[in-house]
DNA sequence: CCCAGTCACACAACCGATTGCAAATCGGGT
DNA sequence: ACCCGATTTGCAATCGGTTGTGTGACTGGG
């Protein structure tokens, strides 16, 4: 590891100060048990000999590790997490907030075989708590985990009977509703939508569109509702469908913008214009959104304070405080696609 | 944390196995000190009772973490690792080539301003080791952490004076040297370059450009040399740059995918079609690569054999193996933009 | 001048695993 | 039955912090 001989350690602080490790431990840790004279010179000392202690001993000591983990689910019919930058900025917040709290973030992969993955993660104390992204269609192990564990926290959308972990997720009928509303206001009236149903927040979202559409005296067609595109079993198939699709369309609402961006780069090769012919919306607003040609208009989940809100909760429930369902509030974004 | 009372340890798998905590461990580490008999009964007792062993005290003990580092800097100018999806991907790659030999992802964020990020690291035993994606413009800070502590694997390029510190890349050289050959036998003449020429993969990548160029004849001229597209303050003014430029360029190399586009999306709104007036090759190859209209042509760089070298390579550097610097082979991939 | 009450500090136990070393057990040869 | 070596097991120390408890010194009131 270092290339030096020995880290110093409280033991040689002490030493060092003339005082016992407790009153070094209790100095460096502002205890009122300790004189001020005596603080300061221990602090002194060990700011000098660039002091810091050894965590693992600290953790161990005091039976936590300071650590949530984050799991990148590697679901094998749908590629979501990797393939999605909307996953690794949501992280990234995360590991800020995280930081700002004096935590850590671990990051691990699990292969979906291994049920009891949180299980083990608890019970090893490699991490306090896990947060996990998109509970996709495992609400029900995640559930049945939150009854054993106070340790979860997830992005997603709440489901009916509730969930006894705690959720954070930007308000995906809100959402689903101001997509609907922005595509109906548009005039557009032949609208195919894209997404994994079986998803919660997926779902939430579908219901939203629905409800906006429907107050516009418009709805979506069962044939031109088509599953993930993400997909890798069935994401091609639904694709070339929905180009099939191309002239009995004029919209197309998309449950994220990855999505979205397949939906277009395949009509436009097939010649069609965005957003002449065919208007396109996205959800999540990833960087790429503004890139795109044409760029695209989509609803905006607000990640930083999505991350601060997943942290904040679980951080309570690790405090014993009771789960939280929190709902943020999506944004539409006007661009040039819709 | 748990709601169940107090977790398992040896001591409990001893008292019902009727042997001692020693025992215990080393009949779980398969240790040839004991009796094979014995170490079923363990071993089967732990299953049973769902045993696992509390790593914070494992790690302590043993004084090491199993755990290893990715840092996210958060530089300021320039906006690279959380908007570059390659950033995520080689990141997943990694966690899950530790998966493998047990060891774990720390994703850590750090204020550029803090000098010391790394040793804090080290000190306090919260990782092994630190992997660093892209070396960015720190060479010589990550140079001067690597004499000190044995702990450092980068992703980057080599530079000219050698580094103390684990490298892999791919061979920039070799990638650049694919593009520009490839423009050119496209009959392209008058090509741009884009990006950070500060960077040391950057600047290799385009020395590569101009040595396949000049083998064709041709050159970049200089006032067609722009500065990074990610770049905070001179992000967009490079880019209004490139764009006025038009009519005198029929190709723009880009030293990676989101920067070429970037100049793709800009090139479309003022009405210049890819690639008929204008070809753009990008480089990385990340998944939306294949999907912007027209796809993007690309230098591939292998992700997962980028993480497994740079895994390995730590691994090997922890054991007390010298540095090792690796270069990956790149890929052309040929899609319709160029 | 004595004693109770504070204050500041030191001692030692403790967290839960691993491991060197000593002790116990086993088995075979005589 | 006994000895010896090999095998198996247990004891206790250890990692580097934190913290409950004990103790000495000092203070001030009676």
């Amino acid at each position: 590891m270092s290339k030096s001989d020995r880290d110093l350690q409280m033991a040689d602080i002490a030493a060092l100060a003339g005082v016992s490790k407790s009153t070094v431990s209790r100095a460096l840790a502002d205890s009122p048990l300790v004189n001020e004279n005596t603080k300061a010179l221990v602090r002194k000392i060990a700011k000098e000999k660039n002091y810091r202690f050894n965590s693992a001993a600290r953790n161990f000591r005091l039976k936590h590790s300071l650590t949530v983990a984050v799991i990148i689910a590697a679901a094998d019919d749908v590629e979501w997490t990797i393939a999605d930058p909307f996953f690794l900025e949501i992280t990234a917040a995360i590991a800020e907030a995280l930081d700002k709290r004096g935590h850590q973030l671990l990051l691990t992969r699990t292969r979906p075989q291994q049920a009891d993955w949180i299980e083990s993660f608890v019970r090893n104390r490699q991490a306090d708590g896990v947060i996990i992204i998109g509970q996709g269609s495992i609400h029900q192990e995640l559930d049945d985990i939150a009854k054993q564990f106070d340790v979860l926290s997830v992005w997603g959308a709440p489901v009916a009977t509730g969930q006894a972990y705690a959720l954070v997720g930007s308000d995906n009928y809100e959402g689903g509703y101001l997509a609907g509303q922005h595509i109906a206001q548009l005039g557009r009236s032949h609208i195919a939508f894209v997404g994994y149903q079986e998803h919660p927040e997926i779902a939430s979202r579908f219901s939203g569109v629905r409800q906006a559409l429907s107050e516009h005296g418009l709805e979506i067609a069962e044939d031109l509702v088509f599953g993930s595109l993400m997909d890798r079993k069935s994401g091609e198939q639904s694709l070339a469908k929905l180009v099939e699709s191309r002239g009995n369309i004029d919209a197309v609402i998309a449950a994220s913008d990855m999505q979205a961006f397949k939906v277009m780069s395949a009509l436009q090769s097939v010649g069609a214009s965005i957003p002449e012919e065919i208007a396109v919306i996205g959800y999540d607003d990833i960087p790429s959104a503004a890139i795109y040609h044409p760029t695209l208009t989509t609803i905006r989940q607000d990640r930083a304070q999505g991350a601060e809100q997943l942290v904040e909760n679980l951080l309570d429930i690790l405090d014993g405080k009771p789960a939280r369902c929190v709902q943020l509030k999506p944004e539409l974004i006007v661009r040039e696609s819709a």
